[in-house]
DNA sequence: ATAGTATATGAGTATTTAGTCATACACAGT
DNA sequence: ACTGTGTATGACTAAATACTCATATACTAT
């Protein structure tokens, strides 16, 4: 999310926009699950989810801006947590209508 | 969302990201919240949100791909509804982590 | 100071997205 | 058959996205 300082105007659709498009991608659905745990650095976070170092970092970055995580300095390690239970909720939802779709369209092609 | 027979493998990863990126847009937020009431045309729709008839036709067209709309053709008129009544749900929750961003954002500012 | 480790970021690419305009398609009424 | 109305879509553009590789930054330990 940008600095509030250019952005007073914004309204709250857009802001839960873009909280939901933090939310939305494979990747970072990854990530948050692994987060549902608790606290995780960077070095733990990468190699669980099989993608790059950098790659990670930004999609944490995305997801910090975007005000869904908290972020810890521990010497070296930088640690990500989930700040809003909201987020599990909106990601359990998502999997309910998801697995809903699924079943349907799978029973549409056994026809 | 894309023919199942092209798409079997898909996992419900994706299929959540999908329909999360099907809500996570402030056009497409402001859409479903006109579909909060009941099932409306296209004709209802574009102007009601401010958009072109062919932009908003695409909007209802993502939506319905991922899932989360119905469609119901009358005469010329095409009626779109909720499928899903979590995805409401999913907007509240988005609403509430945005309204307490949106606040902790001002009291900073306001230091 | 030096070297090593953890993280972030600049630069580049390929793909996706949201939007526009014009046009095609589908159905209704005459 | 013709006209009008509602909706979808092809073609295009500008911007955003996800990713990679290389490098910079920040901190630790020796």
């Amino acid at each position: 999310m940008l600095p509030l300082e250019k952005n007073q105007a914004i309204d709250t659709l857009e802001y839960s926009a873009e909280v939901l498009k933090a939310i939305a991608q494979p990747t970072r659905l990854r990530i948050i699950e692994l987060l549902r745990d608790g606290e995780h650095c960077v070095c733990e976070i990468f190699p669980a989810i099989g993608h790059e170092q950098s790659n990670t970092s930004r999609h944490l970055q995305t997801m910090l801006k975007s005000g869904i995580l908290n972020q810890r300095k521990d010497g070296l390690k930088i640690y990500y947590s989930l700040r809003h239970p909201e987020v599990l909720e909106i990601v359990q939802l998502a999997g309910l209508i998801a697995a809903h779709e699924a079943t349907e369209r799978a029973a549409r092609f056994a026809k």
